[in-house]
RNA sequence: GGCCCCAUGGUCAAGUGGUUAAGACACCGCCCUUUCAAGGCGGUAACAGGGGUUCGAAUCCCCUUGGGGUCACCA
């Protein structure tokens, strides 16, 4: 039977770092199978969902590279894909259970749901429904409906049975029947409730493998009542430990952050992310770590997902990005560049460089950086005119350096070239003015940037030119005439 | 609180009864170097604790401890 597996987001908030990496398994395992990928949407919590988020989700898994078959925005025969478009559907499945009495209507309010689970938990006992309204006569019903009470539907949860779940990465977990109390399939608005839509969709929509966070685990048992209630066939199911954050916390605001936009408005790349994701909580055979997605699909197994829990780790994520960032091409890196060195204000400079320079700019820049918005920070001395701070002036005011930076002035503002010609002429520089290296480069350094340390001297010579550089020596003169007076 | 899951260095992790217990990130040191990075080389560091089973346990069982999840007219 052909794979089909399925990422269901509810459209409550952007794609979280822990959804994403569920997306990135169902992928992985439906391309390794060569099975399909649905996404659909579960909107039923009417007062949290938004389609924004929805487009938000989408966008998200499609800057991930993380494509789908079928569902969402793409169709497929088991349309419509989004749950409140479905509602038709989740009636007629309770209504057979209905009629069948393995459901019935529910009166309770609130206030006495609220009551009697403060009572179990006091007791020490498990906080669930213990079935008031189970065995209500029609007439009962009757009258209730005639109060104006508009019911819920509850699920009869069989209590004396063991309900053994055979996951496909943490093995077998019972659950006995009697910790579930009658939990409700339709709110009293007519909407289903997750338990009950999940189990209708993913039988509807044919899924054969459910693979999801570990916080579904304690749900399987439910939808497993629900899957034979209906005498529907189960899917096989594979929970996936959580992400944690540095105090192992659950990941949430508070860890930073902690959606998919936000790493991508940082200047992470996506297939940083999707790697990183892929190692956490899943491990290939051989020892290498950093994988194309294609790479991932060959080597991916839920045999080889691990059980426990795993801590985001931004220091590895940050080594990862770098090393994808140092692979990319000079060109491809200047272009995702440009959106960052506008965000840091830096456009119109960027434009005013020209092509030739702006791609020394990036090569004088793309070691340093960890990831894209790194860039405002390490063109800063490219692009900004020296600031001399008392370090800086400590430097420059030592002895001959104001004679020796004018001998260098001389040599500099010869400059007509490219960076080759910039290399070899500071090479050359010591030799000519006689003075030893260290001597040369750092009060040069600090004279043209204000600064100590920063990029490579010939890109930023390079990319100012003779006239530039000029300039900015002119600068560090002034400066230090200035503070003579 | 009931139920469920989890437990190898600071972090991600390999390991599936016999290994000097991999590797990666981070950290530290050295090298390279006109600075800082990058890069190269090397180093510190782990089987939560206690009982079993076994000739032999990181690996199997039990208990304890610790962490997490879940018990909604949220998903």
């Amino acid at each position: 039977m052909r794979v089909r597996v399925r990422f269901a987001p509810s459209p409550t908030g952007p794609l979280h770092i822990g959804g994403a990496r569920s997306a990135l398994f169902n992928y992985l395992f439906a391309r390794h199978h060569q099975g399909v990928l649905v996404v659909r949407v579960e909107d039923t919590d009417l007062e949290r969902s938004r389609s924004e988020y929805e487009d938000e989700i989408l966008a998200s898994l499609d800057w991930l590279g993380l494509t789908w078959d079928e569902g969402l925005r793409v169709g497929g025969p088991h349309a419509p894909y989004r749950q409140t478009e479905r509602l038709d559907t989740y009636r007629q499945c309770a209504e057979v259970l209905l009629e069948r009495g393995l459901a019935y209507p529910c009166f309770c309010s609130e206030e006495e749901l609220e009551a009697e689970r403060a009572g179990l938990i006091a007791k020490g006992e498990t906080p669930r429904y213990l079935g008031t309204c189970r065995n209500l006569s029609e007439e009962e019903r009757a009258a209730r409906r005639q109060a104006g009470i508009v019911p819920t539907i509850r699920f009869r949860a069989p209590q004396d049975r063991l309900y053994v779940v055979e996951d496909l990465v943490r093995g077998r977990v019972a659950f006995e029947g009697n910790t579930i109390g009658d939990f409700i399939i339709m709110k009293s608005d007519g909407i289903p409730t997750y338990n009950f839509a999940v189990v209708v969709d993913d039988h509807l929509m044919e899924i054969t493998h459910v693979i999801r966070a570990e916080e579904h685990l304690t749900n399987t048992p439910r939808q497993m009542m629900i899957y034979e209630a209906m005498g529907w066939e189960m899917p096989k199911f594979a929970h996936v430990s959580l992400i944690l954050g540095e105090d192992r916390q659950k990941m949430s605001k508070r860890h930073g952050a902690t959606s998919v936009i936000q790493y991508r408005q940082r200047g992470y790349l996506p297939e940083a992310l999707v790697n990183f994701l892929a190692l956490l909580g899943w491990a290939p055979e051989g020892q290498e770590e950093l994988m194309t997605l294609d790479e991932m699909v060959r080597a991916f197994s839920l045999e080889r997902v691990a059980r426990n829990p795993a801590v985001f780790d931004l220091d590895k994520l940050n080594w990862m990005n770098q090393q994808y960032l140092k692979r990319k091409s000079t060109s491809e890196l200047g272009m995702l560049l440009r959106p960052f060195l506008e965000e840091a204000g830096y456009g119109a400079q960027v434009a005013a460089l020209g092509e030739a320079r702006y791609r020394i700019l990036v090569e004088g820049v793309r070691d340093y950086l960890v990831c894209l918005s790194d860039v405002g920070e390490y063109a800063r001395p490219f692009l900004d005119p020296p600031r001399y701070d008392s370090e800086a002036e400590a430097v420059l005011a030592q002895e001959g350096v104001a004679e020796m930076l004018a001998r260098c002035r001389v040599c500099l503002g010869a400059l007509e070239g490219g960076l080759d010609e910039a290399q070899s002429l500071l090479k050359e520089l010591p030799g000519m003015l006689g003075v030893p290296a260290r001597q040369v480069y750092r009060p040069l350094r600090v004279a043209l940037t204000g600064k100590t340390t920063g990029p490579e001297l010939p890109f930023l010579v390079a990319v100012w030119g003779g006239q530039g550089t000029e300039e900015r020596l002119q600068r560090a003169f002034a400066f230090l005439s200035a503070r003579k007076a």
